[in-house]
DNA sequence: CGAAGCAAGCATAAATTAAGCTTAAAAATT
DNA sequence: AATTTTTAAGCTTAATTTATGCTTGCTTCG
């Protein structure tokens, strides 16, 4: 089951079918060939993007973008779908509030290529990144931790020590290089502060989730254990 | 003083001037004619959009944006420019995380009705000149900001970082980047002043708004959380 | 064999350090 | 003169580090 929702409002049956062919392969898609039919679907606010013809039988598409924004301030991404290629039409589109405009004819991947950049760009597909181990998701562009999908609060160092954990699962780890990691190799300070940072880190980890996953191997060094995250 | 920054890598002069007259009506511009330096002003993580060209001295603009996306986690707008305009080249340039690609040559409308678009979508600018994020609404003609339609007195140190942060809600903002957007590379001011500023605007906010939207991450950056925002 | 000894690692708390906050006053700008 | 910007100082708070005693498992030798 996908969670993305695309509507097509495309006159062109054949070419609305091929839209939906191509377009399936990331969301759901939903067809109108008429244009007041499909205004009336937009108006639904459930799409996360629209194609839009705007050769339409009945009512134009600038008309409906128009009234989406203007009307139903309604803000999906909307992509322009189009013969008309002159300026004024790419100008026009734009103005009422078109996210993109591609002019027929057009290559299956260039459509399904902009279609994904405006998902990613509105926030609605694939975003940054983020790590997933298990239960384990770490963002690391905002150092938000979170376990079973409950917030885990981590303060610098022991964040730190967590991505090195998940970046290499099931791989030994020695004390000298997590602190050759996280302290640097000139640090003064005494290569115990690893042992401290383990401690606090599983202790967090217990509290929070119930979860032991990381293993010592005496005088080897420590181990992140995939397979114990069932 | 234009709030918005727009970076333009582009090794013919020519075309770098033209497109830095275009684009002057909407934001602030800089521009680079290496590839190299381009991409390091671009990992300041500063601007709100990046016209790219693909054809560049030193290094060419798909390993500059692939290292921007990659590498520095870097989420700007980016659109492509370039004489290039075979399918392959688009697909890559949008695998990459482009997010629009245009075609030289080009129109200007087009070209600014484009940048507006990606603007627009990543809630650069609004449709007026208006940024607006839960309560707040942030007039970048006339500087005046709202929260709650009850104006918010801010001098103008202060509304630049308000407006730097609602157009990155969200999103990890390191001190220096602050600094660098708002005095530049090469000001001879103490980093400590945003600190002092993130005071002032936080002051303000609670006594105004009983808002306290912008969290600290020790050692890494402050960050705008929307979702505080109920 | 099995208890003593030992070293690695763990846990907790206390001490230290440093980042960030606040305020006020000085300097610069208007 | 009034406002904004910058510097400077002391303060607050949180992270980091050290110190200490405790636990565990291995080794050794009576």
């Amino acid at each position: 089951m996908k969670e993305l929702h695309i509507l097509i409002v495309e006159d062109d049956e054949e070419l609305a079918k091929s839209l939906q062919l191509f377009l399936n392969e990331i969301a759901q898609t939903t067809v109108s060939h008429d244009g007041f039919e499909g205004q009336m679907l937009g108006q639904e606010g459930i799409y996360d993007l629209v194609v839009l013809d705007l050769m339409l039988p009945q009512v134009n598409g600038y008309d409906i973008l128009k009234h989406w924004r203007n009307e139903d301030h309604l803000s999906m991404p909307v992509l322009i779908l189009t013969a008309k290629d002159t300026l004024d039409d790419k100008v026009h589109g734009f103005q009422l509030g078109a996210d993109d405009y591609l002019t027929k004819p057009f290559h299956r991947e260039e459509l399904i290529m902009r279609v994904k950049a405006l998902l990613k760009r509105s926030g609605h597909l694939g975003n940054d990144n983020q790590l997933t181990v298990g239960p384990f998701k770490v963002n690391l562009s905002n150092r938000i931790v979170s376990v079973n999908d409950k917030p885990l609060e981590l303060n610098g160092k022991e964040f730190d020590l967590l991505v090195y954990f998940i970046q290499n699962p099931d791989t030994i780890i020695t004390k000298d290089q997590i602190f050759d990691r996280l302290w640097g190799f000139e640090s003064e300070t005494a290569i115990s502060v690893v042992e401290v940072y383990m401690s606090n880190l599983r202790k967090k980890l217990k509290k929070s989730a119930s979860l032991s996953p990381i293993k010592t191997l005496r005088n080897v060094g420590y181990m992140f254990e995939t397979e114990a995250l069932a």
